[in-house]
DNA sequence: CGGCCCTTTGACGGACGTCAAATAGCGTGG
DNA sequence: CCACGCTATTTGACGTCCGTCAAAGGGCCG
């Protein structure tokens, strides 16, 4: 699917179970007066919503950031395996627990944090998780970061000016690089800090 | 449990699978900094959490608002339990979802919406919760709410000044009663209105 | 009756949003 | 290859929503 499309509306009902393999997907909510929230970003690898395995209906609408493939697979099939495979099951339970987790930390950091800290703990979130697919370089720490400002400013509950502000200030203060859709971690300890984290 | 007393602390091990019988329970996150964000109120009848099946953690500091009664299953048995029943799994996938749901509804209020809209949801949000089990008296609307000003603000992301300022305001505008730990919605629809919802 | 916790109220301050305009990138078509 | 238009970034002035600080009532329990 092309950047910047619309992968599946609200509401609607998926095809099956979705798998992200290349590129970045943003999960949005939209609210009547137009303002938005980006409830996750689905990265290569990852699941779409584990819920879909048992509800095949979409809460959010699906956004492509970057060019995105996907690989879908029967909703039917897959759950038999998962019962038959008992570590598989694990492994899915384990995914399940994590997306959870996420939104949770995130109602955290949107109800108690001031805006700096959840910019850098987005950032450092992503880094994470990008690291664990080996999508992170190191010396410098660098990773692909197709977000754009205003990705950012509806992941973290800011605006686009504000969140711009931020970023000015994380590169004066020589924390990251970012450039060409493309981060680079300068102060990791300072960004940790920024984060408390 | 006794009112307002720790039932297990952040990061400990459940004893088991507990199920809420009597009683609200607040999961409640805390920073460093001392600030703590309430990320979901536990109803009679409710699990804890689904993820407690398969890991035993406990992420959140469970508090008890008013005295608490639970049952605590056995992990492994009710798992058994679960993978022998085809209907008891749906259930239990249902709950899932629905906790997943609700982590990520907080997020985007929290992210997105005025103080106003906020409180609204939440007691329109546990009023639905406790109609589902019964709770809600008819005409005038009326149900028990334990909740104390600072409960509201820890899950609304504000301060207990400025919930103060806005429940004011609700009665003001004649939208609710509240008193005596219990609460009466006098005006339905102007309460959804000032939730946007 | 006394102490503690909770609620209520007011004045003030700050973090973040809004509005506006200029600049810079980026893709598209001639 | 250049020109054009759209979209994204950047910057500044100003406004507002909500937080902070402080103090004065209420309620409840010992």
């Amino acid at each position: 699917m092309r950047a910047r499309r619309l992968i599946w509306p609200e509401q609607s009902v998926a095809p099956g179970f979705p798998l992200i393999c290349e590129g970045w997907v943003a999960a949005t909510a939209t609210l009547q007066n137009g303002r938005r929230q980006i409830v996750s970003f689905l990265l290569p690898g990852d699941v779409v919503s584990t819920k879909l395995l048992f509800h095949p209906h979409i809460d959010f609408r699906m956004e492509a950031i970057t060019d995105v493939t996907c690989r879908i697979f029967d909703r039917a099939e897959l759950r038999a395996l998962l019962f038959a495979q008992p570590g598989l099951f694990d492994t899915f339970a384990s995914a399940w627990t994590e997306e959870k987790s996420q939104a949770e930390q995130l109602a955290v950091d949107l109800g108690r944090r001031g805006a700096e800290e959840r910019v850098a703990r987005l950032i450092l979130n992503l880094m994470r998780r990008l690291e664990k697919r080996g999508l992170v370089g190191r010396s410098p720490i660098r990773f692909d970061f197709p977000l754009r400002q205003y990705h950012i400013a509806d992941a973290t509950g800011l605006t686009t000016v504000y969140v711009n502000g931020i970023l000015t200030a994380f590169r004066d203060a020589g924390l990251i690089e970012l450039s060409e859709r493309s981060l680079v971690v300068k102060d990791l300890g300072g960004l940790k800090r920024a984060a408390s984290d």
